[in-house]
DNA sequence: TGCCATTATTGCGCTGGCGCAAAGCAAAAA
DNA sequence: TTTTTGCTTTGCGCCAGCGCAATAATGGCA
């Protein structure tokens, strides 16, 4: 049986590097998938491995972190189903720049550069599609940096939990829960602060009722509170 | 006589966007190419504004800032001659995400999104290029995002600097001179501080015979020290 | 049910770096 | 030359946020 079935057509039609391709492209892609498992805690891809596949995850959660020369960590990204990563294969990088870590027992669909490349090659949407997502990437990331060199701590960590709410939140009757089971410790390396300072902004946001923050769960109860902390 | 004839075949030619493309493709950009001049001060786009067209710069300097929503300025980048800016165009963005201002009086050769998009919908190579493109931005600002979070003032100004030195570096008899005219405050906006804490640093190693410190004018003496500096 | 490993909270002291304000300088303009 | 303008330096006070250490909560597991 071919794992994934019911969900290939869809996903694959659903993921914005796959839009607008021809059938025959598409068909090919899906061909070439190689579906990919891991427990929780387990690795798609270590920083500094051989570059080799991009993924896209079906089921599960995975964040994506980067270690500093000295062993500090950030978490540049926290991802759900749906989601595209290692897309920095479709460069001439030799290694991986970050690392991929499952949160939960996870499954991905799998491409080799190789694949990847005779599509761009042949189909000009795909690369220009693939534009589209890295360029998304680099302006994500210089608005972040923005962030991090002009807004104070309590600033960026609403941001963060904003962010996160758009790219994984779930609807509750209490509000939005971030369907992400993320630790004080990793909200503190997407916000750029610690994990003291994060219990700290958590506890009185939720004493204000902004928010309802347990462990490794937090439900956003009054999402606009949050953006005017975020815009001031 | 048009523009910049002189240099206009190798100054393509030179451009990592530009690799490796059949000569009929590169002759048809050639023909395409607008020049754009702008005095000091000048600029290129500005924030917000539709977005229309790509540049590569041929003479002069420019810097590359973003504006928040509160007014708060960061530098991007700084750039000389052969540098690609407004490469964003290449996206389906309709507003230019940064502003481009020259500081000083600058030349360079632009193209409409249209004229882009037709060639890359032609000429995989060229997709493929823009796509590094996009990938090295993305990559270098993941890195400078993990700078800022997790490393001090200190050394994220003198990775600033190295960083400059590797950009736009000349080499001179006593050290490698930044060839870009930028105040304490622009540097500050690079290596997310204050033109206070630039000041100091920059007068502290000059004391130790680090750097040459002028007025919008900066001289490595030993890179090596500022790359221990750097790297601890 | 009770135990254990993680994760979260909070009091406390400390300091890196911010930012005002005033003075000093250098380059360009008049 | 003098003036003007913009850049740079530096003293000083201050506080946001860091990070240790101790404690408490939570959930998985036997």
């Amino acid at each position: 049986m071919p794992p994934f079935s019911a969900d290939d057509r869809d996903i694959l039609a659903e993921t914005s590097l796959f839009q607008d391709l021809p059938p025959e492209e598409l068909a090919q892609l899906r061909a070439s998938a190689r579906p990919v498992h891991r427990p929780r805690g387990g690795y798609f891809f270590m920083q500094g491995d051989p570059l080799e596949r991009m993924y896209l995850l079906v089921t599960g959660r995975i964040k994506i972190t980067q270690l500093g020369p000295d062993g500090q960590q950030i978490l540049l990204r926290a991802l759900g189903p749906g989601s595209l990563f290692g897309v920095v294969v479709l460069t001439q990088a030799k290694e991986c720049p970050v690392t991929a870590e499952a949160l939960e027992d996870s499954t991905a669909l799998s491409w080799t550069r190789a694949d990847l490349m005779d599509c761009a090659q042949r189909c000009p949407t795909f690369a220009l599609n693939a534009l589209q997502v890295m360029a998304a990437h680099a302006q994500e990331f210089q608005e972040r940096f923005r962030q991090l060199a002009t807004e104070r701590v309590e600033r960026r960590l609403a941001h963060t939990l904003l962010r996160l709410a758009s790219q994984a939140g779930r609807k509750l009757p209490e509000g939005v829960l971030i369907d992400l089971p993320l630790t004080r410790q990793e909200l503190g390396e997407m916000a750029g602060t610690t994990q003291y300072t994060v219990s700290r902004l958590l506890t009185q946001w939720e004493s204000q009722g902004l928010i309802y923050a347990g462990r490794e769960r937090i439900i956003i109860r009054h999402p606009h509170g949050l953006v005017s902390l975020a815009e001031g």
